[in-house]
DNA sequence: ACTAGCTTGTGAATGATTTCACAAGCTCTA
DNA sequence: TAGAGCTTGTGAAATCATTCACAAGCTAGT
């Protein structure tokens, strides 16, 4: 099986989001150019996209909306629930916490932490803010299977260290510094700043154009 | 002038985060292979990246680390200061209204909107929260340049189509939904859900092939 | 002023991703 | 059963992005 682009599996993602909505509107089936439109992608890419994990499509018809949803939870793994762990409980962590998409469905917040001892203790959503020092012990009892990595910018290397060192294999970056990691590892970086800057040039170069 | 790939973008303000440091610390001078290492890129990516826009290393000898700085700001268009408006005042847009790095530098959060009554006059961070319907008045006096969607997904769009009707030209959605607009306005998605999703596939595949 | 030792900037080559274009297959109607 | 009208799945072509490889240019030491 030939490796798989991430610019497919966000592409993925979004599907489902689309999926999701039409399954709630009682729509039965979809074709691989509608789903295309409302994505902004083509139905090719659409097409291309399924293809690599199988077909899913009926020809003449289209795809049955429940099944292609079943095919790509399947693909993306998300038909297991998923342990999460979010270390740093200020702004950004507590409003993860509390957020619905990741309780919802295929992903449970199962530890907060903190080493500000002010927190400890304090309900977050549905769970309670543990003392950093305990994250070692947590992880090697829950086995979570991701992190989020809330902690300030100048700590985050340090905690990502401690999450690889405790067996780790993913996780969700929200520090604005790019960190080091080993292969076996897979990080993600959520950049508020760099989206920012994104537009920022858009915006500028945009100018420019017209 | 070719158009500028997205990916392009992203590793400029990536090296810009470096860069930061770099000066931080003192260092002069820069090689583009010290900052790919860092990045995690190549020096020749490095060095083509920065091609697009002009010359500003020394053969020999490398990048000054203030010149280049200066200069990748000059590219991103963060010499001057963008204003910013968060719709939403739940947890993330209010996470977002006290984030450090949205109101240093180049992006001032000059308007923060929600429409719950309750929520209306509270003070987060440096702004009060405002009247949702105060919304279309207050662009066109403040005339902001980027606004920040933090609704709920069910009342997103209607919340862009009131910014694209307004003459907003650039928007970062953290919806979990995709949304629609005219091609003259920028949108960037901030998905949680997805993000979470890519690291729920590479974990599921990496289970696959080791 | 010359040589050794770096490092940039950039065409050319390679690799990856997207788009094209069409045969194959399903459904419905007569 | 045959034909019209769709839509999928997929090699081949085209486009886009990254890596290679090297001439050109700077600095420092002699």
């Amino acid at each position: 099986m030939k490796p798989i682009a991430e610019s497919t599996v966000r592409r993925l993602s979004h599907y489902l989001r689309f999926l999701e909505e039409f399954e709630a509107r009682g729509q039965h089936t979809i074709s691989s150019g509608e789903l295309a439109r409302l994505g902004g992608t083509t139905s090719a890419q659409v097409r291309k996209d399924l293809s690599a994990f199988g077909s899913f499509g009926k020809r003449g018809l289209g795809y049955t909306v429940p099944d292609l949803i079943n095919a790509i939870r399947d693909i993306l793994g998300l038909q297991k629930a998923w342990n999460v762990i979010i270390i740093g409980a200020g702004k950004i962590g507590a409003a993860l916490a509390q957020f619905r998409g990741f309780n919802e469905r295929s992903f449970n917040v199962v530890g907060l932490y903190d080493a500000d001892p002010a927190k400890v203790g304090t309900r977050l959503g549905r769970v309670i803010v543990r003392d950093d020092d305990e994250l070692e012990r947590d992880i090697s009892e829950l086995k979570p299977d991701i992190a989020v990595v809330c902690v300030p910018s100048d700590a985050a290397q340090a905690v990502v260290d401690r999450l690889v060192a405790a067996d780790i294999h993913a996780i969700l970056n929200f520090a604005s510094v790019p960190l080091q990691t080993p292969d076996n590892v897979t990080i993600r970086d959520v950049n508020m700043a760099t989206e920012l800057e994104i537009l920022a040039f858009r915006l500028t170069s945009g100018e420019r154009a017209d």
